[in-house]
DNA sequence: CGACACTTTGAAGACGATCAACGCCGGTGG
DNA sequence: CCACCGGCGTTGATCGTCTTCAAAGTGTCG
């Protein structure tokens, strides 16, 4: 059982990062703890929107229901993330989405009234919020120009390689963390279109076997994920992937390319 | 001639609204003129982030070149918005997009030292620019939705209706604010297929006569954006936009949809 | 062994992208 | 004044990719 309580845990987190101790001991003493279960539901849509949440352990999906009951995911969060800041600054009285627990989860629960006092008080909170909103918009202007310019299984690669880094896996091996009826959902795509993206992938140095991703020639994965996409030095996640797997030290990082993505 | 550098003009936008006059008057202090002809460029991909920059006055686009020289629109940009916020808070050093006026321009531009000191003192701004970027990621969510969702000439509706709300125009009639080419880029749409939506809303109760658009029936245009919206009370400029037109009021607004579009 | 969830594979269909041709208009220059 | 050109928008035909529908395969767990 992990502490939930450690203080260097929860400075690990982006929200929290730079905040003094004191600051969070006088945090935990307003949170609550919640645990839910695999599978279970954290709120619905149109719920009130009680609190801002840190997901301490296990991971949530964010999604929506179309009327003709099809099924979109919003998001995947993982531990360190947070729920209901963007309803708290929207000033949205209801959630827009529902979340729910796709493995076992713990969560730290403050009162909204909470946050928004805190966001004045604190200014490291503040812009340690805004560092994760503009992180956020970011991903969502990246994700959306792939969608348009890329082909399914060019995402699908784009997106393995960005997995396995934020995930912390061994590039040379590693498992699906969810299902892939989940991950095609997330990327917007249709689990069939998923499932022939991955035969794909086989021809660009991606092993598929199962659930276990190995990427085998990581230059030609880069190659194929990037070639339609803008930004020019590449996901950072992608430099990340070269550098464990000791291809190639990209000669020199310059001005920083700003691909960086929660894959979820 | 605009009066710049008008206290109630400056406290309308949304990046200042809340802030004490003695604050933007000190503002104005540290600020600069910038102006821009119809056409000129603000600034290019990999240029280095000088500036905090708010527009005043006339309308910016924001786009990336794909490697086969295709233009991709990531954001037009009008009176009230703010240039440079994301990068200074992903500390990226360099633009990742291009930026040129489409009309012509005025900006006042801060050191993006004055951004980062202020955002630390000044707590109203950092509420500010949360919302904003809440905002953003919101629409951003929205828009991925519907492009998934909904076909070429629903988005167009769509469209149309935020743009007339968000524009302050006449629902009765009124002009496009941009050529069909931008709108069809900022759509992330083809001009052709563009062109061809523009044909197919004229079943659902919109008008269109060259660049003249007017709502002949609010209703039925409404029905058809939003067929396939998972917001159930669609957005709020589509309700106003029924208000304007006397339509229905919206017998109770109730759980605020939060369909709000930043459409440019 | 059978039930069930999950995934793969196949074939048909829909939508938008692409290529190509044309119409329209304003400007420029002879 | 007219001819020519370029930018912009429309329309038509074709093509590619993803979605959809259908069926079969794989795995797990009782």
């Amino acid at each position: 059982m992990v502490d939930l309580y450690s203080l260097e845990r929860l400075m690990s987190f982006p929200i929290f990062v730079n905040l003094a101790s004191s600051d969070i001991q006088e945090l935990l003493l307003r949170s609550r703890k919640k645990t839910l279960e695999n599978g279970e539901s954290y709120f619905s849509f149109g719920d009130k929107v009680l609190n801002f949440s840190v997901l301490c352990e296990g991971a949530i999906q964010l999604y929506r229901e179309t009327r003709d009951g099809h099924e979109l995911t919003k998001e995947i969060l993982i531990v360190g993330d947070t729920i209901g800041d963007e309803e708290i600054l929207l000033s949205s009285p209801t959630h827009q989405f529902n979340a729910l627990a796709i493995k076992d989860a713990i969560l730290l629960e403050f009162p909204i009234a909470w946050l928004k006092e805190n966001l004045k008080k604190n200014s490291s909170l503040a812009l340690n919020l805004l560092a994760k909103l503009a992180h956020k918009s970011h991903i969502a202007t990246m994700e959306a120009e792939h969608k348009g310019t890329m082909m399914a299984a060019q995402q699908v690669s784009c997106f393995l390689e960005r997995l396995c880094v934020l995930h912390d896996f061994d590039p040379r091996g590693f498992e699906l963390p969810y299902s892939k009826t989940m991950i095609a959902s997330r990327l917007g795509m249709e689990l069939e279109t998923f499932s022939r993206a991955l035969s794909k992938v086989r021809e660009h140095g991606i092993r598929v076997e199962g659930n276990r991703i190995s990427f085998e020639n990581i230059l030609a994965a880069e190659e194929y994920a990037c070639a339609d996409c803008t930004i020019v030095d590449n996901c950072a996640e992608h430099n990340e992937l070269k550098e464990r797997l000791n291809i190639t030290k990209p000669k020199d990082v310059g001005p920083q390319s700003k691909c960086r993505g929660d894959v979820s």
